[in-house]
DNA sequence: CCATTCCGTAACCACATCAGTTTCACGATA
DNA sequence: TATCGTGAAACTGATGTGGTTACGGAATGG
């Protein structure tokens, strides 16, 4: 399936607010640097507000800021707060009782998709909003 | 965002053949253990004999069977045959050359998820149709 | 004090995907 | 040759997503 690009959004909305560094931005500005609408950027702004990764205020002379160092945001954070379902989901059907396979199936698909989640998650953690900002300088 | 469940499916069905071993099994049996439609299952067998891991024979006494010993289908090779455009998407919208982070972004973003999607997959070659069918049976 | 600026939300739309269903043509076989 | 099963198309309802407009409330600069 056509997966989301909301991640992508986020991530790219951290970047732009920590290579602004103090000052912030508002929701504007940074929705002119992904070609989106500002309440876009809002909604998942929202977000990574509960999970404590950046703070809004309102009010002339508002906007975002990050909530702490860039450092200290990876990526697996940023999913967490995103996409807090993971990749994989079960099927909801409910199960025959007359076949052993699909008695068994969930839970042991349960046990696979959890560990396949754990290293997807492992892999992000690699990586922080810094070292992307990073990057951005080195290539510039 | 709800995560499809074709993949869950997909193994659910790929288990209940090696189950069943040689003999295989019609979409109507195999539906009956999901308990779901005859046609969302030939959907994925369907994509699962282009991979070349079942296939299928129309006609009297037809069905499907596994293609190869299921010690030899990985979750791996199922989920790539299941959902090819992989678990992470870059967003579309068009860069704003203004914008130092936008114009290096998708770049950057592009390598992470690579990596991520490999460590994703990496970890789902660690399990087989085989092993499933063995730990099913030592639950029995 | 008051107008301006900006967030937070809700409501709505267009679009895409998904699971499910019906239908039918084709092929194989008993 | 009559039957059975796949393969594929078309349609439905439900759901999620991105985009848009609108509005209330908070903060602030004049």
């Amino acid at each position: 399936m056509a997966a989301s690009t909301r991640f992508a959004v986020a991530v790219h909305v951290l970047v732009a607010l920590a290579y602004l560094g103090e000052q912030g931005a508002t929701s504007e500005e940074l929705a002119r640097s992904v070609n989106t609408n500002a309440v876009v950027v809002r909604r998942l702004l929202g977000a990574l507000a509960k999970a404590g990764l950046v703070s809004g205020r309102g009010g002339r002379s508002g906007g975002y800021t990050l909530a702490r160092a860039p450092g200290r945001i990876t990526l697996e954070l940023v999913f967490k707060a995103i996409e807090p379902e993971g990749v994989l989901a079960l099927h909801e059907n409910p199960t025959n009782r007359a076949c052993e396979v699909s008695c068994q199936i969930k839970g042991l698909l349960g046990t696979v998709f959890d560990g396949a989640q754990r290293a997807f998650e492992q892999r992000l953690r690699r990586t922080s909003i810094a070292d992307l900002v990073g990057q951005t300088r080195a290539r510039t």
